[in-house]
DNA sequence: ATTACTATTCTACGAGTAT
DNA sequence: TATACTCGTAGAATAGTAA
């Protein structure tokens, strides 16, 4: 993907309102962006083999259909000129649904190195396990990516017990609003960008009397 | 402004959060952005002469400003990126001050041709007065670009009185949360872009007790 | 050190045209 | 009609270097 192919992107996106496909032909995608046809075809046969967008020749032009990778891109830069513009806000909600994970955050909440310094920079002292929330909405996806934009609290990266630990940031968040706890990012993340995990001091399942494939509110003060 | 300006601009802002300076080197910033030192001095001269930055050269490299009109390039993007990507607000809110107008708002909303069609579509007689709000916060000034992505009522334009009457885009509001009224939006507007008009059934002043100077919030349900 | 000029290389555009 | 190929050329990127 090149520079020179996010003006193409964006008019499809914006003919098609991202989602949804836009029927046209070479010439008149041409006269749009001020190019030759020839210069708008190849343009779309780049976005093609770039997968951002799927074609479809027809009768009279071509159907084009931009690809969740064509969406990812244009969401980046949304992402990035957010950060930008975007008056701090007060608070972010993330909604998402419970989900199990596989004991790894356990593993490490409760290893000492990180314990002691989740005690210091979180203020409390985190229950044996993690919740893993999947977010069930294409924005809450977007706004863990808005995350990266907001002051953080952090742990230390090190080695203790023989073995290497990553950076972790933590924003504290209210589970439910009223559950003390925190998101948690670490640096080398292990889950896909659609799931986060929260530490507690209390057992959140029991805490919010919830269970797998409960929805939960997460609100993060930024 | 070329396109394959954007991501120099871009990256510019990033550094310097839109507001403030950047302090670069055209080498650092050519090796950011993946190009050579030449390419990067002649980007950012282009840059400048296009208006988008200001530039000064001292030791060591040079300390770049992005200009309101860079800015508004970058400004004019999200827009277009935000109707993409935006969930349909159930509303916008935007604040400003009261300023007097120069009754020019009164002559057009006692014409008999915009009169009649306030009340067919608006559904209310209108006062006749406008209330002019200079936008107080940038992000307002903004938010009003965002109305062109709604739908909105419209006044049609056509000629009466020998004169012609141009299109009037309308956005029914609540003033203060109280009151009923309109953001009204002439096709050739003769305001800045800052200053948005306003009627309503009743003398806004007084069914609001405020006046010039005095801050209002417009809630328009989009 | 820088910035930025000049010369050269090379990429990308569009005219002509095959399919 | 379309799309998209070849190819001559314009303009952009870089190397070399001056200031």
């Amino acid at each position: 993907m090149k520079n020179s192919h996010l003006f193409p992107l964006l008019t499809l996106a914006k003919k098609g309102k991202v989602k949804g496909s836009v029927y046209i032909s070479s010439k008149d995608f041409g006269k749009e962006l001020g190019v030759s046809q020839q210069t708008a075809s190849r343009w779309l046969k780049e976005l093609e083999s770039f997968g951002a967008i799927q074609r479809e020749l027809v009768r009279g032009g071509q159907t084009i259909t931009i690809t969740e990778q064509g969406k990812n891109y244009l969401k980046t830069l949304f992402v990035d000129m957010c950060g930008l513009f975007n008056k701090k806000n007060d608070e972010l909600v993330i909604d998402g649904a419970i989900v199990s994970g596989i004991g790894e955050g356990k593993y490490y909440v409760t290893r000492p190195f990180y314990k002691k310094q989740f005690e210091d920079v979180l203020g409390f002292s985190p229950y044996p396990g993690t919740l893993n929330i999947k977010l069930t909405d294409e924005t809450d996806i977007l706004l863990t990516k808005f995350l990266d934009r907001y002051p953080s609290v952090n742990l230390k990266s090190g080695i203790d017990e023989g073995r290497s630990f990553g950076h972790v940031r933590c924003y504290k968040a209210l589970i439910d609003g009223r559950v003390e706890g925190a998101v948690i990012i670490p640096l080398r993340t292990h889950h896909p960008p659609n799931v986060i995990e929260i530490i507690s001091p209390k057992n959140l399942k029991e805490a919010l009397k919830k269970k797998d494939g409960d929805l939960v509110r997460i609100t993060i003060e930024v």
